[in-house]
RNA sequence: GCGCUCGUAGCUCAGCUGGAUAGAGCACCAGACUUCGAAUCUGGGGGUCGGGGGUUCGAAUCCCUCCGAGCGCGCCA
């Protein structure tokens, strides 16, 4: 059905007094120095629906949960709007637009709000008065790199576990996605109240490892002058096991060359997961990333208790491991299929497929097994929520993860499972090419090194986790709109730029801008052009923002949002070559240079923030 | 065959967990530099949100069903 323009539902509430000074305003507001603007509006739309309860318009014991404050996609419908009518009216046995007016009724008479409307299907529209934006601009700036964080976490542990690439190589370009996704989350949720551990699973069991260490084996002889021949299919060519080899001569000399495989493997394995490790580690910190915990799959196995065992026990004692069989896969035929009997997992019980096996046909574990092993172990450690960051091709194997949790946990714990997808590498608009077969692939390294880490890290954080991502070398680097790395590091760049110009104009303004007391004296009030007050929004915005994007599990929308940021920034300060009284910096007048240099710290406290919770720098000049 | 992740402007993508007339960038067209760094900005055209049903005050978003893409489908991690 087509509805008449929005406009002719507008209702203009008749009650609302616009009479409350600055200072009463301001008042009203100090509670909530550092906190979301939004919750606190929140909290008023919840307290005027209490009067009316009080009042018996509304029924005790409503359920409010589904109340909700967010700025109106279009603005023309005021600051903030509220969807309160509409999701209380039946509870209420009222008609939403009813409701709506009674609630706005309440909502006029408070000091922050400068004018409601009731609009559409029942919308409530709030207008606040200018102080409002200008105290949130105060808060943010005093509050410095403080602003934005937020207690929602309560404390609650949080186990991170990301990139957890075997130590069988340096890091590829496909890493470093999922590297820095969990590093950026892993920030965003410290700095919202939750209690973060950043785990890496170092994967130094198994066949591959063993592969490994014949690799090295391989490259020691030739340390040795040995022609070594092509290396051959299931061994690990690269280059890079070169220095593994010429260690262990330096650390063992030729005793390695005479013992038979059962004495050499161990202690090449130990040696070359050791230095591949190192390597890891480098490159991460090359992204800035250092995990706080590299767990070894070995200790599962290799302790005193056999942990994997051990599990497969407990879950076995609780009827969630069996022997069994399983149909053969459907689809692409499995040539050598052998129908037999195995230890499997029930996790149909828990919304899987199939049931999963839990032993290989030689009798040892299955990777799932040992995985199974090492999440109780993350329970047994106190965490409640797990974030495992995975890349996409293991997506198959997210249910049956969840199923063991909760099979772990009795349902007391919640595995969040983030599927990273591809990383298509360009250069100029053409693919470059990867072979990860001939060990020629593309490094990590070498990705950081041509364009730099904060290229990269914002790159890959400028894009659903989950949505496949071009990324070209030579784009990211240059400077203009098209790059968005650059433009929101200009931005940055840019305010201090503004800080500099002005300093130099004005020899006394106030080293400090974040002092309290310079604030108070800054006028600030004077920031009323429509302009600015957008800014002051989209400031305020941004401690909401954050929280979405922690409790989301997606750091994208804090690079999205300073994208946004910047945008607006940008526009403010053109808009002074046409509109000179515009300009942040006014010649004959510190006064209100001060107010706009407040607004400008205002952009810069939030880009370096948002930046920093991205782990990107925050440059003060780019020239 | 089954499962997972997706499908939004010519291209690359957002869309705040169900909100109002679906938004950015690039590209295209038309404009703004005696400037607080134009490394920037302003305006314009461009859409059956893959198709079709359903749920409700209200759907790009949730459910069902087709179509299409990518990934995966005992003993690889």
């Amino acid at each position: 059905m087509r509805s008449p323009s929005t406009h002719g539902f507008l209702t203009r509430h008749p009650n609302c007094v616009r009479r409350a000074s600055y200072h009463s305003v301001v008042a009203s507001l100090l509670h909530m120095a550092t906190k979301n603007i939004f919750a606190d509006i929140l909290d008023r739309v919840r307290g005027a629906n209490n009067e009316l309860i009080a009042a018996g318009v509304l029924p005790a014991g409503l359920d409010q949960s589904r109340v909700t404050v967010e700025p109106p996609r279009d603005p023309a419908h005021g600051d903030i709007a509220t969807n309160a009518a509409m999701v209380l009216a039946k509870d209420a046995g009222r008609r939403p637009r009813e409701l709506a007016e009674f609630i706005a009724d309440k909502l006029c008479a408070d000091g922050m709000i400068a004018n409601v409307t009731v609009a559409g299907p029942g919308f409530i529209n709030l207008v606040l008065k200018p102080a409002a934006w200008i105290e949130a601009l105060r808060g943010a700036v005093e509050s410095g790199s403080h602003y934005g964080k937020s207690d929602i976490g309560g404390g609650a542990t949080v186990n991170v576990e990301y990139v957890s690439a075997n130590p069988t190589g340096p890091m590829h370009v496909g890493h470093c996605r999922g590297a820095v996704f969990g590093d950026a989350l892993a920030n965003l949720l410290a700095f919202t109240g939750f209690k973060v551990t950043r785990e890496y699973y170092v994967n130094d069991a198994g066949a591959q490892v063993d592969q490994l260490a014949r690799s090295a084996y391989l490259r020691y002889r030739e340390a040795h002058g040995e022609n070594i021949g092509a290396i051959p299919d299931g061994l690990y060519p690269g280059d890079y096991l070169k220095p593994v080899g010429a260690a262990l001569k330096a650390q063992y000399g030729d005793a390695l060359r005479v013992a038979p495989e059962a004495r050499w493997l161990p202690v090449v394995r130990e040696k070359a997961i050791e230095m591949m490790m190192a390597t890891v580690r480098a490159d991460l910190a090359a992204l800035n990333i250092s995990p706080d915990l590299f767990y070894s799959e070995r200790t599962l196995i290799g302790g005193a208790v056999d942990q994997v065992a051990a599990v497969i026990d407990w879950l076995r004692a609780r009827g969630y491991v069996y022997e069994g069989r399983l149909p053969p896969p459907k689809g692409a035929p499995v040539e050598d299929w052998e129908d037999r009997e195995q230890t499997l997992f029930r996790s149909t019980a828990f919304g899987d497929d199939v049931d999963r096996p839990l032993r290989k046909s030689d009798g040892s574990y299955t990777y799932f097994a040992s995985d199974i092993a090492y999440h109780r172990s993350k329970l047994e450690r106190g965490f409640r929520s797990l974030i495992d960051v995975w890349g996409a091709d293991h997506g198959g194997y997210v249910k049956r993860m969840q199923a063991a949790v909760a099979a772990l946990s009795e349902n007391a714990a919640e595995l969040d499972v983030k599927l990273i997808q591809l990383v298509k590498l360009l250069r100029s608009g053409a693919p470059v090419r990867m072979s990860k077969r001939a060990g020629d692939f593309v490094t990590l390294r070498e990705v950081v090194d041509e364009v730099g880490r904060d290229a990269v890290r914002f790159m890959m954080l400028f894009r659903k986790n989950d949505a496949v991502l071009d990324f070209d070398l030579a784009k990211v680097i240059e400077q203009s709109r098209d790059n968005p790395v650059f433009y929101v590091q200009y931005g940055h760049a840019r305010g201090h730029s503004v800080f500099r110009n002005a300093r130099s104009m004005f020899a006394d303004l106030p080293t400090d801008l974040t002092n309290p007391t310079v604030l108070t004296d800054a006028g600030l009030e004077r920031l009323s052009n429509s302009a600015e007050l957008a800014l002051m929004r989209q400031i305020a915005l941004y401690p909401r923002v954050v929280e979405g994007a922690a409790l989301a599990h997606e750091p994208h929308r804090i690079a999205f949002y300073l994208f946004d940021l910047a945008s607006e920034f940008h526009a403010l300060w053109t808009l002074g070559n046409s509109a000179p009284h515009l300009r942040f910096i006014i010649q004959d007048d510190r006064q209100t240079t001060l107010a706009r240099l407040v607004l400008v710290q205002g952009v810069v406290t939030v880009l370096a923030s948002g930046l920093a919770l991205l782990g990107v720098g925050a440059p003060s000049e780019m020239r």
